[in-house]
DNA sequence: CCTACAATTCGGCATATGACGAAACGACAC
DNA sequence: GTGTCGTTTCGTCATATGCCGAATTGTAGG
């Protein structure tokens, strides 16, 4: 018996997990497969020190695991109890959101480019051709005009 | 178009409420049937105020409902889509917890009690033969000798 | 109108959480 | 070994959360 079954405790570390708009992120992005760190911190455009944090929140949760391949990190949905119960139907309900999308269709385009790269052009999106230059604000303002 | 896509602020609003050991309770118990603030209040052993606001959390985050009858109101699980598809997987695994256990079996007896009574007694489960005397600490220790 | 009382809201404190930059920790490259 | 670089941990701060008791609200009942 090396498989507890999941406990009152267990479950409210994983509901932590979830409760936190960057780390929904975080899960709807890894729904499409691994991701390393560095391009899950490009896309949140938050510093490195806070993604790790969040990812560590997930972890505790039994949300993701991780793998280390060289100096890189990769993080994967988890697959305990918790998770195969209470992930699948919220990544359906995520999926629905602008922002989720929003992260896969970055995601999808990062997946082109080498790690590597994205690393060397410091996070920097629009450096790497992925990202558009720089709209005023992170929503989704369709653009009218650009800066003169 | 009355109701809109759930959102990721929704998807954390409601998270939020999960991630408390007093709420994921309060949710196993109202998984058995409607329920009166004072009985789930008796249950717990929080103040009726903490109470109130675990209540209000849920609500936010559209995990309950409630419906007010004289000067009591109760609460029952929501029915929105996120709580519809979230809560069914996660009250399957709250089910096995220990914990949650002894608060349906509570509850069940609860129910034999006409509320008001419940009041009455002060939300003193003892006083109204619910629950036993009166153990040394909340967990579920098999009673061995009484206090001399 | 006034009282009684279940429930909520308010005011306060203690602790937890989330953010960043700085420093520490591996794992490769030289 | 020394340096470089991705990631994590640490220190610090601002804000959010959880708890209680006190005050408030709303609904019977006297």
């Amino acid at each position: 018996m090396t498989k507890r079954h999941p406990d009152l405790r267990d479950l409210v570390e994983t509901s932590k997990g979830l409760a936190h708009p960057a780390r929904l992120r975080l899960l709807g992005m890894l729904a499409t497969g691994e991701l390393c760190v560095c391009q899950m911190t490009a896309v949140l455009g938050l510093a490195s020190s806070t993604v790790s944090q969040h990812l560590s929140v997930l972890s505790r949760g039994g949300l993701v695991a991780d793998r280390k391949e060289g100096k890189l990190v990769y993080y994967r949905l988890g697959e305990g109890e918790i998770a195969k119960t209470v992930l699948p139907p919220l990544l359906a309900l995520l999926g629905e959101d602008e922002q989720a999308k929003a992260d896969r269709a970055l995601i999808e385009r990062l997946r082109e480019v080498p790690v590597l790269e994205l690393c060397a052009a410091d996070l920097d999106l629009v450096a790497i051709g992925v990202a558009k230059p720089a709209p005023q604000h992170p929503g989704t303002p369709p653009p009218r005009g650009a800066t003169p």
